[in-house]
DNA sequence: CTGCCTGCAAACTCTTTGCACGAAT
DNA sequence: ATTCGTGCAAAGAGTTTGCAGGCAG
């Protein structure tokens, strides 16, 4: 097998939501409420605004509390209702790693959809890989039982070797 | 790409937990227990066999059932403290799908452990592809980020296609 | 006999939901 | 003026854990 091509986000090279991408998002965001019959309210595009404005994974607590720094009136419960909405628009990508709580992560403007993730056992840092042969795979795989695929997810789980050393993951925390 | 080789678990090709199997393997269980200076009790057993005697993949719950069928005293608490010493010990394969839950599964004594999963989302059936080329992927791609592999998984999501039409999947329920 | 193992029930984490109030259209 | 959205707190699901008694070695 040979991977079609592959881009790897490090830190050095870390995809920034940029001001123009985050304001097409929010437009799109304005109209999907709209035409899903949904309200613009304040909590909502503040959970928005927060959440483009994160430069990494982030979870739905952090979410909140970032959403509350803009619009302190945000609540839990708004932030686990408008996380749905959000993804169902292709904004946000939803990425369960398996660790009990669910990362999410602003979808970029190309809908880069195929991506496979790295996950640092030591520290929970994700990084993403493109990678687009998943959707073939799921095609074929699926073909075969006679099934239409929905989505595919690669993962791979793996040690810092600087952790062993000193300890420490340097990636977060 | 070209996957090296592949093997679909259909239900016409399902790879029965044989006898003798099954014999080794809990051969295996008392080893790893008396190896970790663990006891072997009655409970523990009983969740072995109960195990073992799966033809699919199985949840905590489900497992619990089967293993007091065969030792009423088995508790839920067990069952949770004995799944990590199976899968420790490579006896169980765990496969988290998203869910909620966990489902498990006894591995193959050859350590059939590179598997991918399609995942049909109408019921929850789990199909099972060998993918050997996962691990391959999984040094790649962890080799360039300076990280050592741990493990990987990949997953299918896909529709039963006779779901669209007859409202139900014929794979359970 | 000693100390690990057990069942029970409570605790825990993340997420969802019922309800009455409040705000967007 | 409607009706949907919101915060709050309680409920939910799956899993983990503290404790006192029980059984393996």
């Amino acid at each position: 097998m040979r991977p079609p091509h592959e881009r790897i986000d490090t830190p050095g090279r870390r995809p920034e939501v940029s001001a123009v991408s985050t304001e097409a998002a929010r437009k799109k965001f304005k109209s999907h409420l709209v035409l899903k019959g949904l309200r613009v309210t304040n909590q909502r595009l503040a959970i928005f605004e927060a959440a483009f404005a994160q430069p990494e994974h982030f979870t739905a607590e952090e979410l909140l509390a970032h959403a509350r720094a803009i619009d302190d009136s945000v609540s839990r419960a708004t932030v686990y209702r408008t996380l749905p909405i959000m993804t169902e628009s292709a904004l946000l990508r939803e990425v369960d790693i398996g660790s009990g709580e669910k990362y999410y992560r602003p979808n970029q403007a190309g809908g880069n959809t195929q991506v496979a993730q790295v996950i640092c056992v030591d520290c929970d840092k994700i990084f993403e890989i493109s990678a687009p042969f998943m959707e073939w795979y799921g095609s074929t795989v699926s073909a075969k039982l006679n099934l239409t695929p929905v989505s595919q997810r690669l993962q791979v789980s793996a040690h810092c070797n600087s952790f062993r050393q000193t300890g420490t993951c340097k990636h977060r925390n």
